[in-house]
DNA sequence: CGCCTTTGACCGGCGC
DNA sequence: GCGCCGGTCAAAGGCG
């Protein structure tokens, strides 16, 4: 700085009218400089901020985790040699988690191949005589949790583990369960690439869609719950519709952070705090809005909640085309390929447009939280104010413009809600903090964009192929 | 040999 | 109660 004063004190000194420009420009600079770096500050102070925040939802989350009364089974074959669990993401996701899934996943390792052995001819079912449920999974602690799922009716039965206290925790990963993400993508390929893996466990054909639907199930961890469906679109084939349930009770790799934290966070929005208020959903996916004008410009993303169908869902319209030549606008009308659904609402995320979100219906909000709290039932208010309880920083963040994965297309659209925090601290990280994550997941992105690799799981060219797949009692309904 | 896909059977919920 | 339907299981086989 003082050099230029030096110099512009020469200059003055050589003709006034030049060094007066050159003051005044200088000016320029520096009010441009003091601003920018007060922009900087700020930036600065919202990164800060989402990470303390992502930081204090961990320890929450890991403090909830330990409340559990986990006490690993002794027999058990010990935490899976810690598949990956301790490089990437290093503090995320403790052990707690492993405490969780092992104990499931130990029962089931252990149990299942002596079910297999003893009842060749028809295994569970007979044999269970109504417990169906305790012993094709969550075996280990079954005495204590046969009672304890009456509330979750049935459903989820292998979240596991857990049992006694944490009720309430309980009811929240049931409904987690409950809970779907469907994120709608262009893919070549069978099945888009999310950094996880995959196994297939069934595939039967859809009623009102001629392509199959494939059935997958979470395999990094032993007892994780985390499944996901895999159709194609009956009207544009070309569009991937992948749903996915369950949260994973495991560390991911950075590349399968931004989808699971999409869809974890998706179905805590759906099932936890910001749904029960209208306004507060308006409020969260109108700042996706925001968001999404800066990392989706101009696509064609938009969030979908859906209240219909025994499931609360939430929909990730992904239909954009990533590729950065490629002509971005086209608007899409994507949903209507969808098939009608009753109650669901749209918000869609265009470049700019604000007004939409708050011209929803009430009434469909109102039927969404009313549907939810039904599924929630009274424990689920714990868990609301332990949501609620959390720090939220009010305002939007914005993310790096260069995501052109759809998966980080996908976190981004979620993170979007202020509430999601755990979603944007993991895209944030995987993007800022992790310089082979991001290189790994753009690298994925970029080098086949469109047609995502087929994850892990060995190339599956079936579900084309198998037609006829599933029994008669699937598909009696004419094609 | 371990992991995965394939595929028919089966189960529970739901509507009639 | 019956049949439809979505979802899951597990034997059998394939692949690296
Ligand atoms: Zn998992």
């Amino acid at each position: 700085m003082d050099g230029w004063i030096g110099s512009l004190r020469c200059l003055r000194s050589l003709s006034l009218t030049r060094a007066h420009v050159f003051f005044l420009q200088l000016a320029a600079m520096q009010a441009e400089l003091g601003r920018m770096n007060e922009e900087n500050h700020r930036l600065r102070g919202m990164l800060a901020q989402v990470t303390s925040s992502y930081q204090a939802l961990q320890m929450h989350l890991v403090a909830l985790m330990q409340q559990r009364p986990q006490m690993m089974p002794p027999t058990q074959p010990q935490p899976p040699p810690a598949h990956q669990d301790g490089k990437a993401d290093g503090a995320v996701v403790p052990r707690q988690f492993l405490d969780l899934g092992p104990s499931g996943a130990g029962g089931e390792a252990a149990e299942e191949p002596s079910n297999s052995s003893t009842e060749v001819g028809s295994p569970r079912r007979s044999s269970s005589t109504g417990n169906k449920d305790q012993e094709r999974r969550d075996s280990p602690d079954a005495p204590s949790t046969a009672a304890g799922w009456l509330p979750g009716r049935g459903m989820a039965p292998q979240l596991g583990g857990v049992a006694g206290k944490g009720h309430d925790q309980q009811a929240q990963e049931a409904n987690m369960r409950k809970a779907r993400v469907s994120v709608r993508a262009r893919s070549e390929a069978p099945i888009i690439a999310d950094g996880c893996q995959w196994r297939k466990y069934g595939q039967k054909m859809a009623k009102g869609n001629p392509c199959p639907r494939a059935y997958y199930r979470c395999t990094m961890a032993t007892g994780c719950p985390v499944r996901k469906q895999v159709q194609r679109c009956a009207e544009d084939r070309s569009i991937l519709i992948t749903t996915y349930e369950g949260t994973h009770n495991h560390p991911l790799p950075p590349a399968a952070m931004a989808m699971a934290s999409t869809t974890s966070a998706a179905a805590s929005m759906l099932l936890s705090g910001s749904m029960p208020s209208a306004d507060g959903a308006a409020a969260g996916l109108m700042s996706s809005n925001f968001l999404a004008r800066t990392v989706l410009p101009c696509s064609s993303s938009m969030a979908t909640i859906s209240a219909s169908a025994p499931f609360p869902t939430v929909t990730l319209d992904l239909t954009h085309a990533p590729q950065p030549g490629a002509p971005p606008n086209a608007a899409v009308p994507l949903n209507v390929a969808r098939p009608p659904a009753p109650a669901q609402f749209q918000v869609p995320l265009p470049g700019g447009g604000v007004a939409p979100a708050f011209a929803v219906p009430p009434q469909v909000l109102y039927n969404q939280s009313k549907f939810s709290g039904l599924q929630m039932s009274s424990d689920s208010v714990a868990a609301d104010a332990q949501f609620a309880a959390h720090p939220r920083p009010p305002m939007g963040v914005q993310l790096p413009g260069t995501l052109s994965d759809t998966v980080s297309a996908a976190a981004a659209a979620i993170t979007a809600d202020p509430n999601f925090t755990v979603a944007l601290a993991a895209a944030i990280t995987s993007i800022i903090g992790g310089q082979h994550a991001a290189a790994a997941a753009a690298g994925n992105s970029n080098a086949n964009n469109n047609n995502a690799n087929a994850a892990n799981t060995t190339s599956n060219t079936n579900n084309t192929s198998s037609n006829n797949t599933t029994s008669n009692n699937t598909n009696s309904e004419t094609q």
